[in-house]
DNA sequence: TAGATTGTTAATCGATTAACAATC
DNA sequence: TAGATTGTTAATCGATTAACAATC
């Protein structure tokens, strides 16, 4: 016999913050914590993060709650903390640079590899001490390297050669930030980070606001 | 009489992308298009785009499908683009600096009139013709400028401090990079870019899909 | 034991999809 | 007019919340 649970996307993207949560409360030294509390905390209400947990197993306790170590590990599991990711990325301006330095990145098993460009002025530069190469060289690093996850960070015009450079050479994960929808074969993992949508989400939702009515509209003038 | 449309969160999220595909469209010279070939290129339901746009006001004309040009003129509308917001950036750091050159953003009417970070080494520079100005200036510089938005790129320890300078001098929309969930008065927007979050929801769903079942987790195993 | 709190089922809510009359 | 396609209502689906028996 065997029962198997689709984890929703809902949940997935909820994952992290409870992560995040979590951390905090063991910095704080606190052992443990009812679904009430982190209700109160993490703005989830308590039935949703007992529906939450209970996906993957019984972490808790009835009449005690939640062993704040405990869930902590079992989330980092479940997050995939305890494997390793060897790491490229593919476009060194500001923000493929800016990533490049972002260390959380790094503490989390991402292991950056290598750096890709085209400009010739970039290439050869050395960027949180990894070097940055030439994009001519792509294929061939990846047919040398066992590359898991691809960072995409060049303009959006290239974003879809390159995926396909990664995932005909064995990357199954893209963090894409170039604001396209890449077409990949479906056993590959994209994670967007669009940053236009997010601005224009702010101004859509700045304006909605400043309508008086927080997310509504008129549709219809009052006659 | 008054009709009045919660818009949901759901629709306001995936107005950009209409946002992005209508413009592709416009520079391709497609006059018009109906939601079932809008839905092959956006992968959205053809009843969902109807059903969204219908939010809005009827847009479309039966028999004929949506004018391509009128209805990117309405989203822009809708997503505030017809607006100007007066910027500012506070942390120069790599994510500030990215952000600063990014030039999207000032298209689509972000005007970026300052820049702020506590590295007296940073202050004084000139980023994409912005002056960087010291963030003990920043308190002073909001009182004696109208700023509607304010970017947030500074470490996760000083976000909350800026976040609350920032609202409680007139900021009302804030872009959030910082990982953390800031607290704000309830007529602010905030609009979060959360790299880690986003990080590990790739780093999860790697997992997940590499366990062979694409969402899908083993509960209890095969007896 | 009594009190607390989970795990889990049932009820509710909201979002998506289907269907089709209205109409261009 | 006939064909196409919307606008909109109804049906379905999925996610969230409520409730409470199980149990620590």
């Amino acid at each position: 016999m065997e029962k198997k649970k689709y984890i929703s996307m809902a949940v997935i993207k909820r994952l992290p913050k409870y992560h995040r949560y979590l951390r905090e409360l063991l910095r704080n030294d606190v052992d443990r914590i009812s679904s009430k509390e982190l209700s109160e905390k993490i703005g989830f209400t308590a039935s949703q993060i007992r529906q939450d947990l209970n996906n993957f197993g019984d972490f808790g306790q009835q009449g005690y709650g939640y062993n704040v170590r405990e869930l902590y590990k079992q989330i980092g599991i479940i997050l995939g903390l305890t494997k390793d990711y060897n790491t490229i990325i593919i476009g060194a301006g500001n923000l493929g640079q800016a990533i490049a330095n972002y260390s959380y990145f790094k503490s989390i098993g991402f292991k950056l590899k290598a750096i890709f460009d085209r400009n010739p002025k970039l290439v050869g530069l050395k960027i949180s001490d990894v070097e940055v190469k030439d994009t001519d060289n792509l294929e061939e690093f990846l047919k040398n390297n066992d590359i898991d996850v691809g960072i995409i960070c060049v303009p959006k015009e290239h974003a879809q050669g390159i995926s396909e450079v990664l995932t005909s050479n064995g990357v199954d994960g893209i963090w894409n930030f170039a604001p396209i929808d890449l077409k990949v074969p479906k056993n590959v993992i994209v994670e967007n980070v669009n940053l236009s949508e997010s601005l224009l989400t702010l101004s859509c939702r700045m304006n909605d606001n400043l309508m008086g009515n927080r997310r509504k509209v008129n549709a219809i003038d009052e006659i």
